[in-house]
DNA sequence: AATTAAACCAACCGCGTGTAT
DNA sequence: AATACACGCGGTTGGTTTAAT
C-alpha cells in the first residue's frame, strides 16, 4: 500500500481527502484510494471487517483493515451490496407500488422510502424510480397512479387540517407539518401536471386553475394548493417537468392554470381519450394512440421471475443473495410499468421554487393571516365549498370515490391515452366502499387483497359494469380533487375528522401512513376517504405557512 | 453480424446535518 | 460559540448490458 503513494502533486477533494493525478483519493496515511467497482477481495475485507467491529465509523475501516476506499466508499459498498438481508431482483408488482405510493408522500426521499421497503435500498429505488421518470416522460404518462395521488392528496389535507386545529401549537408538530406539507407539494404537481395533460380542466366547474392557486390567497378553500413556499425546491427537478414550459409559469411563480384550461379544455377528450359525458365515445385516434403508448413504453425494468433472476448477480459485484424469495414472489409485474403507467408530468417545479421566492412572501403572510381568521370558522368554509360542490351529498359520500385497486393502476395506463389519461370514464370499476386505502395497509399486505395480476401483454381491463363507469367519473377527474366533491363530503365528516386526525397526528406525527389506517380502521374510512378539498381549505394553511424552515 | 440507441446500475460527488472537541 | 469531523442523503456520472435497426 505505501509503496503505492505518489508524490505527485495532490489535491483536495470536498471532504478534504487528497487526489492523486488519477482521481484517486489518497487518506490521510498517503494511502492511495482505490476508486470504482469493487473486487470480491475487497468486499470479503470489508464484510470481514464488518464482522469484527460492526457499522460505523467507516473512515477506520481503511486503517484498521487496510482496505484501500475511503470511509463513504465502504459505507456505500456495505449499504447496498454487502449487508446482510438484501433483495436482489427486479421489484416486484407489491414493491412498484409502494415507491410510487411513497413517492408520492415523500417526493425524492430515497432514505425514507427504503425504510419502509425491507431489502431494498435508497440507490436501488433511485434508480428504479428515475428510470421510470426518463421512460414516463417521453411517453407523456402519469407520474403516479391516479389513486395514490388521490389518497396521497387526502392525507395530506388531513394532516393539514390537523395542523390548522393546533394553529396555535405548531412547535411540537414542525415534522408532521412538514410531511403534510411535502405530500401536498408533490401530489399537488403531479395533479397540476396532469391538469396539464389530461382532459378534466373543463370539467372544473366554477373555478379555473388560477383561481384554485391565486384566488385562494384571499379566501377560496383551495389555497392549501398553493405550491410552496417552502426550500424543499430541490426536491423536485426540472428534469421531470417536461410538459409545460416555464413560459406558462406566471410571474408570480403559480402555474396558470386558466391557461392550461383554456389551451387543454379543447383538447381534452380526444386527446385523453376521456370522454365528457356530453362527448360522444373515444375516437380512433384515441385508441390509436393509446395502443402506441403501449407497445412503445412498456419494456419496464421490472422482469418476469426468469429475467430478474437472470439480471441478478451479473458479477462479482453482487455477493449472494437470497433469491429464494423470489421463486415464491409474484410473478413479475405484469405490473411491470405499473409504475411507469403513472408517471405523470413532471411536477411544476417552476411554480414550486418561484413560490418560495422572495416575491411570494407577502402573498403567503396573506395566506397566514387569512388562515389564522379563518381557521376558527372551519365549518363555514366547508359549507362554501359545498356551495362550490357540482357533487350531490350523496354521491360523494361513497369512499370509492378516490379508491382504485392496484390492478386499476396498471390498467388504468394500459387504457389510456398516450398522455396517459385513459378512459378512466368507462373502464375504472368502482371500488368497495371499503376499499382499504394504501396507507391501511402494511407494504406486505397492500396488494394482497385486491391486486389483478395481469400480464405483461394483457391489455385490457375490461369495461363492464355500471358501477364501474360511475366511480371513474370522479376518480379520474384530477380537477374533481379541487373542486366540490371533497369539500362536499368535507361538510360531513370535516368535524370529527379532523378532530381524530389531529390526535392521531400529534401522538404519531412522522408516519402519516400509519396515522391513516388507524383513522380508517376506527371505522372513519368511509369518511375519510372522502375528506375533500374543504378539509384543506383555510385550515391547512398555517401547515404551509408554519413550515420551520421557512425564512 | 454489426452498429446504434436505450436502459440499467454501481459508484462517485457535493452538500447538509449532527456530534465531538 | 466556533470549529472540525463523520456520516448520510440525494443527485449525477460513467460503464455495462440489452434491445432495436
Amino acid at each position: 500500500m505505501e509503496s503505492e503513494i505518489e508524490d505527485g502533486l495532490l489535491l483536495k477533494d470536498q471532504n478534504g481527502s487528497k487526489l492523486d493525478d488519477e482521481g484517486n483519493g489518497v487518506s490521510s496515511g498517503g494511502v492511495i484510494l482505490k476508486k470504482g467497482p469493487w473486487t470480491s477481495a475487497e468486499d470479503a475485507i470489508l464484510v470481514d471487517y464488518v464482522k469484527k467491529h460492526g457499522e460505523g465509523n467507516w473512515n477506520a475501516v481503511q486503517k484498521h483493515s487496510g482496505l484501500s476506499r475511503c470511509g463513504k466508499s465502504c459505507r456505500l459498498r456495505w449499504a447496498n451490496h454487502l449487508r446482510p438481508n438484501l433483495k436482489k431482483g427486479a421489484f416486484t408488482a407489491e414493491e412498484e407500488r409502494l415507491i410510487a405510493e411513497l413517492h408520492a408522500k415523500m417526493g425524492n426521499k430515497w432514505a425514507r422510502m427504503a425504510a419502509h421497503l425491507p431489502g431494498r435500498t435508497d440507490n436501488e429505488i433511485k434508480n428504479y424510480w428515475n428510470t421510470r421518470i426518463k421512460r414516463r416522460q417521453r411517453a407523456g404518462l402519469p407520474l403516479y397512479p391516479p389513486e395514490v395521488s388521490l389518497q396521497a392528496l387526502q392525507e395530506s389535507q388531513h394532516a393539514q387540517s390537523t395542523a390548522g386545529i393546533n394553529d396555535g401549537d405548531r412547535g411540537d408538530h414542525g415534522f408532521q407539518q412538514k410531511n403534510s406539507y411535502e405530500i401536498h407539494d408533490t401530489i399537488f404537481d403531479s395533479l397540476k401536471a396532469n391538469l396539464g395533460i389530461l382532459p378534466y380542466i373543463p370539467e372544473l366547474p366554477n373555478l379555473s386553475a388560477d383561481s384554485i392557486l391565486l384566488k385562494g390567497l384571499g379566501s377560496s378553500h383551495y389555497c392549501n394548493f398553493v405550491p410552496s413556499t417552502l426550500p424543499h425546491h430541490k426536491r423536485l427537478q426540472e428534469s421531470t417537468m417536461p410538459f409545460l414550459g416555464s413560459n406558462v409559469v406566471n410571474r408570480n411563480g403559480y402555474y396558470p392554470f386558466d391557461q392550461i384550461h383554456n389551451n387543454a379544455s379543447n383538447k381534452i377528450a380526444r386527446s385523453f381519450g376521456m370522454h365528457s359525458p356530453l362527448d360522444p365515445g373515444p375516437s380512433s385516434q384515441n385508441s390509436l394512440s393509446y395502443g402506441h403508448s403501449l407497445s412503445n413504453g412498456y419494456s419496464s425494468t421490472s422482469k418476469p421471475t426468469s429475467e430478474a433472476l437472470k439480471m441478478e448477480l451479473p458479477s462479482l459485484q453482487y455477493p449472494e443473495t437470497d433469491l429464494g424469495s423470489w421463486g415464491t414472489s409474484p410473478p413479475p409485474p405484469p405490473l411491470t410499468e405499473s409504475v411507469d403507467v403513472f408517471i405523470q408530468s413532471p411536477p411544476n417545479s417552476a411554480l414550486e421554487s418561484d413560490s418560495s421566492s422572495p416575491q411570494n412572501t407577502g402573498l403567503l403572510d396573506d395566506m397566514l393571516h387569512q388562515a389564522k381568521t379563518i381557521s376558527s370558522s372551519k365549518n363555514h368554509c366547508s359549507d362554501k365549498s359545498s356551495n362550490s360542490s357540482t357533487a350531490t351529498p350523496g354521491e360523494g359520500a361513497d369512499s370509492s370515490t378516490f379508491n382504485m385497486r392496484e390492478t386499476e393502476w396498471e390498467d388504468y395506463a394500459d387504457h389510456v391515452s398516450p398522455f396517459g389519461a385513459t378512459s378512466m370514464l368507462n373502464e375504472y370499476p368502482a371500488i368497495s366502499a371499503n376499499g382499504n386505502s394504501l396507507d391501511e395497509q402494511l407494504p406486505a399486505q397492500v396488494f394482497s387483497g385486491n391486486v389483478v395480476k395481469h400480464e405483461p401483454g394483457e391489455q385490457a381491463w375490461t369495461p363492464n359494469s355500471e358501477n364501474q363507469t360511475m366511480s371513474m367519473l370522479d376518480i379520474s377527474r384530477i380537477d374533481t380533487l379541487l373542486a366540490s366533491d371533497w369539500a362536499e363530503q368535507n361538510l360531513r365528516n370535516n368535524q370529527n375528522q379532523t378532530i381524530n386526525t389531529d390526535a392521531v397526528a400529534t401522538l404519531l406525527g412522522d408516519d402519516l401512513a400509519t396515522d391513516y389506517k388507524q383513522m380508517s380502521t376506527a371505522g372513519t374510512s368511509a369518511s375519510s376517504q372522502v375528506w375533500g378539498l374543504g378539509s384543506c381549505s383555510w385550515n391547512n394553511m398555517p401547515a404551509v405557512c408554519q413550515m420551520p424552515d421557512l425564512p
